[in-house]
RNA sequence: CGGGGUGUAGCGCAGUUGGUAGCGCGCAUGGUUUGGGACCAUGAUGCCGCAGGUUCAAGUCCUGUCACUCCGACCA
């Protein structure tokens, strides 16, 4: 099959250039479409249906922790926007803004949420009387918009989804503790459906949100060795509650301002599955959360018994809650093998007349490519058996990618050689001073990842400047 | 917002010294095929990104503009 190769051969080799692949993919496997908008893409049935299972699992965990879910609206008021001097200061930069009604122009700007902190605090204020009216621990699940320069399908949209958690108590202590739980349930998602391995660990003031206290992230690592944000979790203090005079009478009959946390993550996930998962033949989805779990190829299908034998096939999987497809298009076996394995589909089963005579089917793994023939008796139990070996084993490989791409610095220019041959990330000690944070950044190219929570004393010396060293920070080009 | 690249059929591209648009894939119809991107036949599809200009004549030359894309700066 050597001239067969021109539909995959489209796709730019993953390590020959990595953003020419990876807009490939996007493309190819009918994740996006390009709209008439910079930065705004369609988000095709395939990619929604991404989206959905990640919607679905997360916002079990939100409701499992006592979350409920709202509906803010998507316009903001200039003069609410600009309540938190942090925050505006943020975001003012990236905001779209409405000015006309029809023909008429508006007395007052309004801004399109780039996020929504400003809403539920002015909501909150108006809800909030009593210490029995805490905690709210409120969700939402909608799009946002900021006006980006520069953008990548999923990595970043102006218009994007996500969800943002908005939560308030009334004490300092639960706040945080909220704060720590969304980011572990986060990293949990993370590591156990979609195979992505995490750092855990806190922003530095540089890089923490606009108008938060402190800032955590999950950090994790892509093909390229380059670092994805994959979601964060904000502890706002009393900043906003007081910004907004957000106000509380308590337990002991005195007003007090309440604490707030927030926490996101949105469609660019879909980005960090690509880009942590994918190889030169496409994509690869983890069969927790793949759209299509199972494809069911048959093979000569208008022979006698195949098409029935691979209906049969279908229904069984799908009656075991199986995520099912069958493709009884007149496209050649070999053209649909290569289809569904550019769309990443973590599992495929061939059947055709020597199959259905010894009662099997051929299982080929996505992960692996490895066949395995599997007899048609349990064949649900079987394929669930390969599904979570194909999960685990994603995980695995994405995990030895970031083990092995982790490194350590003494210096400045180990750091940049580093950076510059190998990539990754880079573990090295810091004072905790912007002037070294911004050094890093201009002597190596690297921005600061997080405070681990994990900490390793590597040294008593900041990498940058020699002077005592407060934490090991982890450092690496991000997207 | 700075630097590079690209805009011609749905996609990928060709189009010479300016002369009125082509190839491959895909698509449609019919037939033969089917265990790694099958084949034959027939057919449809274009405001050459957009706006000006030069010219008897512009896909081609000039000016402007817009979009996409990559690399930086900024951000999720």
């Amino acid at each position: 099959m050597t001239q067969g190769k021109k539909d995959v051969e489209q796709i730019t080799g993953r390590d020959i250039d990595f953003a020419k692949w990876y807009t490939d993919v996007v493309t190819k496997a009918e994740l996006i479409d390009y709209s008439q908008i910079k930065g705004c893409v369609v988000l095709r049935p395939y990619a929604y249906a991404l989206w959905e299972n990640i919607q679905k699992i997360l916002d079990d965990m939100f409701k499992k922790t006592g979350h409920e879910n709202v509906y803010m609206p998507m316009f903001i008021p200039e003069s609410l926007l600009q309540k938190e001097k942090d925050h505006v200061e943020g975001f003012a930069p990236e905001v779209a803004w409405v000015t006309l009604g029809g023909s008429e122009e508006l007395t007052e700007r309004i801004c399109v949420r780039p996020t929504s902190e400003t809403l539920f605090c002015d909501h909150y204020k108006n809800i909030i009387k009593s210490w029995r009216d805490l905690p709210k621990k409120y969700n939402q699940w909608c799009s946002v918009v900021r006006w980006e320069k520069t953008t990548r399908p999923f990595l970043r949209h102006r218009e994007f989804l996500w969800q943002e958690g908005h939560t308030i108590h009334a004490t300092v202590d639960e706040a945080r503790e909220e704060t720590h739980r969304m980011l572990d349930i986060y990293a949990d998602f993370c590591e156990n459906y979609l195979a992505m391995p995490v750092v855990k660990g806190q922003k530095t003031e540089k890089e923490k949100f606009a108008g938060a206290e402190e800032t955590y992230t999950i950090e994790c690592m892509m093909h390229d060795r380059k670092a994805l944000q994959s979601a964060t979790s904000h502890y706002f203090g009393d900043g906003f509650a007081k910004a907004f005079d957000i106000r509380f009478t308590d337990k002991d009959n005195t007003l007090k301002n309440p604490f707030q946390t927030s926490w996101g993550m949105s469609t660019r996930i879909i980005g960090g599955i690509i880009m942590t998962h994918g190889d030169d033949s496409g994509l690869k989805l983890p069969p927790k959360v793949a759209p299509v779990q199972v494809m069911v190829i048959p093979i000569a299908q208008h022979k006698e018994g195949v098409s029935e034998a691979a209906d049969a096939l279908l229904e069984k999987l799908k009656l075991s809650g199986l995520r099912a497809k069958t493709d009884v298009s007149d496209q050649s076996p070999g053209w649909k093998f290569a289809e569904y394995e550019m769309k990443g589909v973590p599992l495929r089963l061939e059947i055709g007349p020597k199959d259905i005579q010894n009662n099997q089917c051929i299982a080929v793994r996505r992960d692996t490519k490895e066949k395995i023939a599997l007899s048609l008796t349990d064949i649900d139990k079987s394929v669930k058996e390969l599904l979570d070996k194909i999960q685990k084993n994603m995980f695995e490989e994405a995990k030895a990618n970031l083990d092995n791409n982790t490194f350590v610095a003494y210096s400045v220019e180990e750091m940049r050689d580093i950076i510059q041959t190998k990539g990754g990330f880079v573990k090295a000690m810091w004072c905790k001073d912007l002037s070294c944070e911004l050094e890093l950044k201009e002597k190596a190219l690297v921005s600061s990842r997080c405070i681990p929570f994990v900490q390793e004393k590597l040294s008593d010396c900041c990498v940058c400047c020699g002077k005592p060293a407060k934490h090991m920070v982890v450092w690496a080009v991000a997207y």
